[in-house]
DNA sequence: ATGAAAGCGCTAACAG
DNA sequence: CTGTTAGCGCTTTCAT
């Protein structure tokens, strides 16, 4: 396979300008280039990734770490990293997809200390997360997918759990509905520290507080089955009960069979509303469910694209200071959900056999 | 960070020792390498990727080769990708998430000739997928998640249809089920060649002549609205029929919304099968799905294994020849779905009402 | 605008 | 069993 020294010799320049016609890092006469680039094509000349990498200390190679424990990828996960590797292929670059136990810091910062990534997109961020600081003491530009309790110096892009719950609260109750449950991810999830559930659990709370509404969670296992479990205890906690915000993607499945079993229809005796949710898996079920649609790719292209950013600039930090990447590049973003109705919400039962004008028949 | 003269200094040996206690290529005393042990843990060392790469002629990056549609993966897809992600990692390698169009081929040339991948996994193959041809010229070893018309010479992991569909139908024709529609992918992914649809297809065939039942067979859009539509036609052609077997897992769940649409209730009007299914996805229906579940990371994993066990032989041709990467080393496997009983089926509606001895109730 | 040459950090002959 | 050394193919000063 044809080299430098191939090209360099049959256009008769030296390397280094073959060099320069490659990266265009200094101006190279429009003759020249011609004759370099006709030798290239002639040879089919590639560069060779390691050498390049090597010589210039970047390894045009971008890691996507996340926790792949045995359950596997949802849609909304596996959408993030359909994004990544796309807008990382689209900027030459290569996403390699990292399963590092989140436990396994050790191996993180072996992983880290390699050289072989210029940069991590990190997946699963929990609160509190040991990751970031040996990502970040060991060099290596993070952005995160989800976000930390202190961001503080880090970019993120997460979705805007605020006002997505917000949002879809705001519908059911402009909808007529009082009694809401808002059925989150597992109090395991929760207790750990799992960013998504903490977040629209307090959205939830102050979204029902600006509008007088009693604030019903129940936390449910990530499956059809916990779904069931929790609209038992929904039922049990709210009788009354007329609409689910489900912010389980899994178990929404579940929370739909058990309405079905209890003999309520959706939606005209209970409405649901599931968030975070692609619209593939919003049209699974029957009728279709509306939803907080999630940004997908989005997300993932983003923060390929904010992690290319911050290595346009310096990358390793000059003195070894164990703070910062570099304040001045941090980027922090927040994408909502974007309602999409579909089949499965409409008013409250008390209020649909109330045509208008029937509130004044007997005055 | 330090490097390997860094370490050689320190433990009072040449580089080459260091190396060599690293790679085990020749045999160190242990007096040395515990020397050279306890300096690369004083200092914290970790090879240079991309230096031992290219030194070795071996990046240890293995490449994923998909096309990623805008549809995004499905959950079989991703269990594949997850489960090679796992292998590669837990053997040392990386494993770099490709997006390359399925037509384009340059690009995909440029990819293999970058020297950057060890090997790929070739995904979404066609029954004549160019993109092998460019592989094997490019002297990289393929191991192919599918698999062509012609796999001469080629290494393949794939799904075992023809016994995923025997099963499921004998399992169907057990239960009774005389009238049994099979959903199909859509009709451009059967005229594209797409494997999985084309080989069910006539596994299907054989299968229903082997039991003297007349194959219907219908093609569907990947989704649900595909499978109403599917189910549709499928009761103009066959408004007896008792059976639906769904080689389509995003249609599926129309079929089952459909199905109530026509007042049928599964199972006991009609049953369903959904074939190449995670059991993620069945439960998410009401009643959870009846499957051949498909063998999931599994085939991932597998994959990766045999791409590093040609690795471990010759992966350059010596001579250039166009022809096949070693022979010897040749690995074909088909892995078989296995059938998960749930809700989904039971005899069909005319046996059902006729309990056990019945029959000779009127002597 | 171009060339020459010194590495990048490691592996793998080639010598002992 | 260990050391010396020549590259791997490219980038990037330093010269001109």
């Amino acid at each position: 396979m044809a080299n430098m020294q191939d090209v360099a010799r049959l256009a008769q320049v030296s390397v280094s300008t073959v060099s320069y016609v490659l990266t265009g890092a200094r101006p190279i006469s429009a003759a020249t280039r011609e004759k370099v680039r006709a030798a290239m094509a002639e040879l089919g000349y590639q560069p060779h990734a390691m050498a390049r990498g090597l010589a210039s200390r970047r390894s045009r190679i971008l890691g996507l770490l996340l926790p792949i424990d045995e359950r596997g990828l949802g849609a909304t996960e596996t959408a993030f990293v359909t994004g990544a590797a796309t807008a990382a292929s689209a900027a030459g670059y290569h996403l390699v997809l990292s399963p590092v136990d989140a436990g396994d810091l050790d191996g993180l910062r072996q992983l880290a200390s390699q050289r072989m990534l210029d940069g991590v997109l990190l997946m699963e961020v929990q609160l509190d997360d040991p990751r970031v600081g040996v990502l970040r003491s060991a060099g290596v530009p993070v952005v995160l997918i989800g976000r930390t309790a202190d961001t503080t110096g880090l970019s993120y892009v997460d979705i805007d759990f605020d006002r997505t719950v917000h949002d879809a609260v705001g519908y059911l109750a402009d909808l007529g509905h009082r009694r809401i449950v808002y059925v989150n991810h597992s109090a395991t999830a929760i207790a750990e520290g799992y960013g998504p559930a903490l977040r629209s659990r307090d959205a939830f709370a102050t979204a029902t507080a600006g509008r007088r509404i009693e604030p019903v969670m129940i936390p449910a296992e990530d499956s059809p089955g916990g779904g069931r479990a929790a609209l038992a205890s929904a039922f049990d906690r709210a009788p009354d009960l007329t609409a689910v915000l489900a912010m389980n993607e899994s178990a929404v499945f579940g929370i739909l069979g058990g309405l079905a079993a209890h003999g309520r229809t959706v939606p005209d005796d209970v409405s649901v509303v599931s968030m975070v949710t692609s619209p593939q898996v919003a049209e699974l079920a029957t009728p279709a469910l509306t939803t907080m649609t999630s940004p997908g790719t989005a997300v993932g292209r983003i923060a390929v694209e904010q992690l290319l950013r911050h290595l346009g600039a310096g990358s390793t930090d000059s003195a070894g200071s164990t703070g910062s990447t570099d304040s001045a590049e941090i980027h922090q973003q927040l994408l909502p959900c974007t309602l999409e109705v579909r089949g499965s919400t409409g008013p409250p039962p008390t209020l649909t056999p109330a045509p208008t004008g029937r509130r004044s028949a007997h005055p």
